[in-house]
DNA sequence: CTTTCTAGCGAAATCGATTTCGTCAGCGCG
DNA sequence: CGCGCTGACGAAATCGATTTCGCTAGAAAG
């Protein structure tokens, strides 16, 4: 129904393909051709159909993001990443397709890979290293360009986007130290994920900078099974002996579940206890009192990953490319100086 | 590169119409054939391209969602409402494709549906009804199935999906009357906005049942042009000569940004003022005090605007397809007992 | 005047699937 | 035995663009 480049073409008296070397700007046309096509063309609003063009050259112009993660548990990033990437494709002409319900299944991907639906693919949240270097052996066999997100892979063939999170829990505690605290509690997740690795790394560097001791009691592993495991950590703060005067927590959600903990308890937040959390979410900003963290701009994560994958896509062979961000800390009311000494 | 149906063909033996009415189910393909067909396929992980497949059937198996306003002022609700939509086409083996870079762009969508690249369009805010009905007779002149979001077209032949925002404002003044306010006042956007007229109504309607007098001067019309028009509204109501005792915003950021400015002057929440919010935003939960608003699920309403739409795709000439989602009403500690009679 | 280019165009192949239509063998039936 | 029917398959057309490869006419060169 819609008009072919074959109407187009006996309209004017020319061949299908003459047309489709003056819109594409061939120079085995004559200029006075080109004209005449690109009028008649604007005259009846024709407009190539993407799936022929799609098969002869081989190409879709349209990149894939693969959410390889429960969505709900990530909403705020990729509420931010999402348009970051979707703006960035545009500006180069391409397209973004959402591939959500392939939660952790390799089978999936290679299909994805084969089906060629997409001309790049970029991969958020498979957490663990293994599984990243999996998938990427599976779609660099089918030759299919990709990046990962939103942290870094400890290989070097492997292109990412990530943010610095060593520099960002270094930054953290710095600030606490700054404020005079030193008993300063840090939550961390099971040691498997490289997230978890970095940022653990960060604290004890920024520790060992400040000439502080570590120490391993002030350290607690979070049971992320379980389900309210916010408050298991907040209590494992409080019971110790010595209870710190700060506490970093791993993302924002628990930081903020614990000032509400806090305040139940009549702890005042910051005389009493400082509370940082991580990753900036929005609602980070309206709590009282604000929460002081870290925050990764997904946005410009994404508008990265697009560029990257941009360039693998052209240079058929070239070197991976890896990036990572800097965080930026937001140092707001719920950290404030320690007034325990 | 990849594997083709030919080589699958010639690996078995057969014909490539026989290995791809094999695969279609047809019924003139024995069941040793059809059987035979997939083991190989297993093997061999065929999967057929994409782009012949659209361009032989005439159809992608692709959705778009057009998103028609600057994505930072609704990224909110769109961190619902894309994985919403996402999830449900997923279900029916569909996919979506994002395009957030043609606001207000009806040759862009044009060029959309003439590539034939999806095979219906979710529109998501254009806000005014006269831009929705340009859109809409632009797409069903191409022929292009489409729904429209998030609010009602006051139009008999136009597919969308919206939230009862005259159930939303009446629910939120009556829990209002309910605690005893006669006082209360409702800031509009202008008049020109479905939602703004809707929600209007509401509050006369809710005003009406409770036997109060609307009085003009507790309506402020939002200047939505000026930078921190959150103040402006929330100024204009405490210079009356005799302020609310409670107040209807028209969305959470304003209402949060009100609870600030309210602390700033000394007006304590909810004892000397009452304040709700409208939209129900991920941060409306954690303020303090936590705000009162009504709220409309995006996710519920993507995937009713994908359920739409796939039947509108199915069924080539059906009726429109109109649904008015209610919303919910979350009373919240920023409202309370009218004390100052 | 012949030969050699070259600019500009078109015929036909191609991408990889689906679908239509025709073929053929085998079977049942009169 | 001949006819029609059916089940199973393949040849070829088709979707709509791009690209390769000739072809021709006229200009340039000798």
């Amino acid at each position: 129904m819609p008009i072919t480049i074959e109407d187009l073409a006996s309209k004017l008296g020319v061949s299908p393909s003459t047309v489709s070397k003056a819109l594409n700007d061939r120079d085995d046309v004559s200029l006075r051709t080109k004209e005449r096509v690109r009028k008649t063309v604007r005259e009846l609003g024709y407009q190539p159909s993407a799936a022929a063009r799609n098969l002869r050259r081989q190409r879709t112009d349209k990149i894939g993001l693969v959410v390889n993660y429960p969505i709900h548990m990530v909403r705020d990033f990729l509420a931010e990443l999402i348009p970051g990437i979707a703006a960035r494709a545009e500006q180069s002409e391409y397209h973004l397709i959402l591939y959500t319900a392939m939660a952790r299944n390799a089978e999936r991907i290679k299909s994805l890979c084969r089906s060629r639906e997409v001309d790049g693919i970029i991969v958020a949240w498979p957490p663990r290293a293994s599984e990243t270097v999996a998938l990427s052996q599976l779609m660099t066999q089918e030759d299919m360009p990709h990046v990962f997100l939103p942290r870094r892979v400890p290989h070097d063939e492997i292109s990412f986007v990530a943010a610095d999170h060593v520099g960002g829990a270094k930054a953290l505690t710095q600030h606490l130290v700054d404020l005079g605290h030193r008993r300063i509690g840090f939550e961390r997740l099971p040691e498997v994920y490289e997230t978890d690795h970095d940022r653990h790394a960060g604290y004890v560097q920024a520790l060992a900078a400040a000439g502080i001791d570590y120490q391993p009691d002030l350290v607690v592993s979070a049971d992320s099974s379980a389900v309210d495991y916010a408050t298991r950590s907040f209590k494992t703060f409080c019971a110790l002996p010595e209870p710190p005067t700060a506490i970093l927590f791993f993302t924002d959600p628990v930081a903020i579940r614990a000032l509400s903990l806090a305040r139940q308890t009549g702890l005042r937040v910051p005389q009493e206890l400082s509370i940082a959390g991580y990753d900036g979410i929005l609602s980070s900003g309206v709590t009282e009192p604000a929460l002081t963290t870290v925050w990764q701009s997904a946005a410009e994560m994404g508008r990265l990953a697009v560029e990257s994958l941009l360039q693998l896509i052209s240079d058929q062979r070239g070197a991976p490319i890896q990036h990572t961000l800097p965080v930026k800390l937001f140092a707001r009311a719920s950290t404030g100086p320690n007034l325990r000494g």
